[in-house]
DNA sequence: TGAAATGTTGGGGCG
DNA sequence: ACGCCCCAACATTTC
């Protein structure tokens, strides 16, 4: 008997629960189909990144026995054609918990044997609620309810060791064709690479901090840095696994797995708190992830709707100079710098740039959150959509309004040395520490580099007035 | 997962 | 020796 494996956002063969159960029913055909409602909604860099998922995906598949059967065309019309073709009899499903997922699963249901099977999160949605049966609104309660519902060890499946046989006369398209992305290879080899890098290996650099260190464990390992260095956006202190988590090509569950081994195993409470503070990273990003599903109207808007009645100042020409890195703030631009040439940015940096469009520009975060979207490689509506919510403070548990971030002091903090500056603005290389935070204050040579385009004391102000007023005419 | 404004304290210079 | 002022350093409050 034939199953379908419908692959979406699950990429992977380890700790699968879908393909476990599916292959538990029949036959597995792994199917992708490329759903042109969805074209919309990803970006040509992200395409390419899921295009050379798919293809390594079926490499991997093909070690095991099997092939990926990728067609183009409504997931309806594609599936129903696929059960006529292979006879298969169910089609398994990995849940999925965006508003566009959830009505194409809810419609493909009614018409065709799917399957849905949790494996995405941790908990579904709809097992982590409070006791009055009601979501979870603050993340601190949340979290901890969530750490409460977790068994005592998340047993991780492991990839299976052979799969069957797809029929040669079920025929696939070519996955397009993509460029290797050398920042981030797209295979699930090396999420997990990352994964074990970040929670168990020794890193060089810790080994010269051995010798003088009581904690030698603690420096060994970075996630018993991260505390420490998460917030530096000079080094390279964060897992670096979004985009592999967004696609499933890594699973939440894993990476929880591994964030508890190395709790278990700290030998320090500094080691502890900081590999506790990676998983509460983790459960952030549950959090996002539970919030939309309860509240799909953050999609669009504001959680408090109150919010959306802000009066924007919008200007065209300073989004525009936000998003191409010509702001005049050494750090801010960056970090678009960063985001436009490579799809990657640091998460500190993230929020730097996200509090100036808003809190210094006095921009719609939906055009950055739009923006973002357009150029990340880990763009997640849930994940992105909750931290812009978050800086604007317009949505749940969000940062309160009137906390408005300094570029300049954000940047002293979190680039002490200035070298991240110094990568992505080459134009200021030749600024030491001290004057490159904030150059216009000093009397140095800016070489084509633009004046501030905005005066942060004076867009402070701003926003303080614009959000009070919203506030109490609420 | 801020920062600025305001308040308090205490040491040192100085008449 | 004493009081006064200055102000850095720290704490608290406010946005």
């Amino acid at each position: 008997m034939k199953v379908i494996w419908w692959i979406r956002r699950d990429l992977r063969l380890r700790d699968h629960a879908t393909l476990h159960a599916a292959l538990r029913h029949g036959d597995v055909v792994p199917v992708f189909v490329r759903d042109p409602n969805l074209g919309g909604a990803i970006s040509a860099r992200r395409q390419s990144f899921l295009w050379e998922a798919l293809t390594n995906l079926n490499a991997d598949l093909r070690t095991k026995g099997s092939r990926l059967i990728f067609r183009s065309g409504t997931p309806e019309a594609v599936l129903t054609q696929l059960l006529r073709e292979t006879g298969a009899t169910a089609i398994f499903a990995e849940e999925d918990y965006t508003p566009y997922a959830r009505r194409r699963d809810e419609q493909i249901a009614k018409a065709l044997p799917l399957k849905l099977v949790q494996g995405q999160l941790v908990h579904h949605p709809m097992a982590a609620l409070k006791a009055d049966g009601t979501p979870y609104t603050v993340f601190t309660p949340f979290s901890k309810n969530w750490r409460a519902l977790l068994p005592p060890t998340l047993d991780i499946l492991p990839a299976p060791e052979r799969m069957p046989a797809v029929p040669a006369k079920i025929k696939s398209e070519d996955i397009p064709a993509s460029e290797p992305n050398p920042l981030f290879p797209a295979s699930e080899a090396e999420a997990q690479k990352r994964l074990r890098r970040f929670t168990t290996e020794t890193t060089e650099n810790a080994e010269n901090l051995k010798e003088n260190s009581v904690n030698s464990m603690r420096s060994a390992v970075k996630i018993y840095q991260y505390a420490d260095n998460r917030d530096r956006v000079d080094l390279d202190g964060t897992a670096s696994i979004s985009p592999y988590l967004h696609f499933g090509i890594l699973g939440l569950r894993d990476a929880v797995h591994n964030a508890r081994q190395a709790i278990s195993h700290a030998r320090d409470a500094e080691s502890r708190k900081s590999a506790e503070t990676w998983l509460n990273e983790l459960i952030w990003r549950a959090f996002y992830i539970h919030i939309l599903f309860h509240f799909p109207h953050v999609r669009d808007g504001s959680f408090r709707p109150e919010y959306d009645r802000i009066e924007w100042v919008n200007d065209p020409d300073e989004f525009s100079a936000w998003k191409a890195g010509r702001t005049g703030y050494p750090i801010v631009d960056a970090a678009m710098r960063q985001l436009r040439e490579t799809g990657w940015v640091h998460n500190r940096a993230r929020m730097i740039v996200a509090s100036f469009l808003v809190k210094d520009l006095l921009i719609d975060w939906r055009w950055g959150e739009r923006w973002f979207m357009e150029n990340l490689l880990d763009g997640d509506l849930a994940a992105n959509n909750g931290g812009w919510q978050w800086t604007a403070g317009v949505g749940t548990d969000a940062a309160p309004y009137f906390r408005i971030f300094n570029p300049i002091l954000q940047s002293k903090k979190f680039d002490p040395n200035g070298d991240y500056i110094w990568r992505w603005v080459p134009e200021l290389a030749h600024l030491d520490a001290k004057d490159i935070h904030a150059p216009w204050e000093r009397k140095v040579n800016l070489r084509g580099y633009p004046q501030p385009i905005v005066d942060h004391k004076f867009a402070r102000q701003r926003t303080l007035d614009a959000y009070k007023k919203v506030k109490s005419s609420a």
